[in-house]
RNA sequence: UCCGGAGUAGCUCAAUCGGCAGAGCAGCGGACUGUUAAUCCGUUUGUUGCAGGUUCAAGUCCUGCCUCCGGAGCCA
């Protein structure tokens, strides 16, 4: 007998079906006893009666603790009692594993226990719920990026020093060389651009600063699409479809997803093209107007950015920042060089950032001039000078941090929850 | 790294002024044919984070250390 998919069980009403999957809870109630099942592609309500089965297979049901890997057979029918409004009424049971002292219970558990226990807590509702909407985020941001004519483009993670020179990096011993794990793919993807027009990478990346807040991670997922003849606006329009699109693909295809975590949705349905702009000397008076200490020319800190990314009820663009506090190859705007034709992408409800892209400089002389400001060493960006030197052109980029857009999209309090195993300061097991 | 908080049963927590270390859940045994974190009856569970100190007496007070949580900085 074929297996059929829990999230494919409305497709078999009145039919025999087999299931395969865990017991995700129990209640027994003398002779009848309902198994919420789960199989990873959803959860669903499985009714056994004594009388229905062998006396073999009931007394293993009584025996098989939750997450024991059951094989149901039986019939699917519509029930408006049962969670997801489907059940199965059993005709067979095989507990294929009895599982002995389940360690999560249903009852609530501290952050502590369930990270020891991230192995197992991914089985749970709402963290598999979390699993499911970042796969389809991924596939979402390779979809809309594919179909614009952007290439995969991989980038190597041990690269020699620092890509941007900003960041404390992870070393590595490479055969006695000094190496470190890559913190971006940028510097490679406009080689890879200037080679195939419009590349994408999309790969962990790695910090080793001592973060400790709720959307840091020391190893995350980035996805950084470059351009070659984009220039600022290009990418800014590039940005808000591609931010679009993700969102509408999760309202359309996680929508039970969604409603196990609670996320409303009526944020999400707003996200829609164009996004509000606000440079960044805009952004400096509004926070003096609303009580922060700030100057222009300071790095906007944690707060300032959570008060900005609630003023606005869509992603905003927060554009124009001055020079000095960004990096290097950052293309001045020639209306005012003081400041650079980037953008970060605050996400709305409190989230902050999640992209930040620019315009890259193409001119040879002034990224010659912007490196040596920025104290970095030539000998290491010769190749990256050589794309200044071989038919230079104006190109721009982005880079997304697919776990912050899990967070926001998924709505959560904590960005560790967004990655199967997430790498934090001092968690490194599982 | 800095600031703040916490560590007691498998889990979540309580324990008054320093005076017999407890509850709920889980587990185990039993009852129950529509449960939704089922309910009801019975029942097991301790190096109070570690090391030292004060005291007749320490989960509680003192010193040092460890671990974790929240926030800051850095950034995606």
């Amino acid at each position: 007998m074929e297996t059929v998919s829990v999230k494919d069980v409305g497709r078999h009403e009145g039919e025999e079906i087999q299931l395969k999957g865990w017991i995700h809870t129990k209640r027994e109630k003398g002779k009848i006893a309902f198994v919420v099942m789960r199989d990873g592609s959803g959860f669903i309500q499985i009714v056994l009666e004594q009388e229905k089965l062998e006396p073999e297979q009931w007394n293993q049901l009584h025996e098989a603790s939750l997450e024991s890997s059951i094989i149901v057979r039986g019939l699917a029918k519509s029930e408006p009692r049962a969670p997801g409004g489907y059940e199965i009424h059993a005709s067979f049971l095989e507990v294929f594993h009895t599982t002995k002292d389940w360690p999560l219970g249903r009852k609530e558990h501290g952050i502590e226990f369930l990270e020891d226990n991230r192995h197992l807590w991914i089985r749970s509702k709402r963290e598999s719920a979390i699993l499911r909407i970042r796969n389809t985020i991924e596939n979402a941001m390779i979809q809309f990026l594919s179909d614009n004519g952007f290439y995969r483009f991989d980038t190597p993670i041990i690269t020699t020093a620092a890509a941007e020179g900003t960041t404390t990096l992870f070393e590595v011993d490479y055969h006695g060389d000094k190496a470190y794990l890559s913190q971006s793919g940028q510097l490679y993807a406009e080689a890879g651009a200037m080679a195939l027009g419009k590349v994408y990478t999309f790969g962990p990346t790695f910090r080793a600063e001592k973060s400790k807040t709720r959307r840091h991670l020391l190893e995350f997922w980035m996805i950084e699409p470059e351009a070659a003849w984009f220039q600022y606006e290009d990418n800014l329009q590039l940005q808000e479809q591609f931010v679009t699109y993700i969102v509408k693909r999760v309202l359309s295809e996680n929508e039970a997803d969604l409603s196990i975590l609670e996320r409303p949705l009526e944020p999400l349905q707003k996200v829609e093209p164009p996004f509000p702009r606000i440079t960044y000397t805009d952004a400096v008076d509004l926070l003096k107007k609303n009580g922060f200490d700030v100057q222009w020319g300071d790095d906007l800190g944690s707060p300032e950015e959570t008060f900005l990314a609630n003023y606005f009820d869509k992603p905003v663009f927060l554009t124009h920042f001055p020079a000095k506090i960004k990096a290097f190859y950052m293309q001045p705007d020639p209306e005012n060089p003081d400041v650079v034709l980037a953008a970060d992408l605050l996400a709305p409800e409190g989230y902050g950032e999640i992209i930040g892209g620019s315009e890259r400089i193409h001119d040879y002389d002034l990224l010659l001039q912007k490196m040596k400001e920025f104290n970095l060493n030539e000998e290491q960006y010769q190749w990256y000078l050589d794309l200044r030197r071989y038919g230079s052109v104006p190109h721009s980029g982005f880079g997304i941090g697919l776990e912050r857009t899990v967070a926001w999209i998924c709505k959560l309090d904590h960005i560790r929850e967004t990655i199967p195993f997430p790498r934090m300061l001092h968690k490194l097991t599982p």
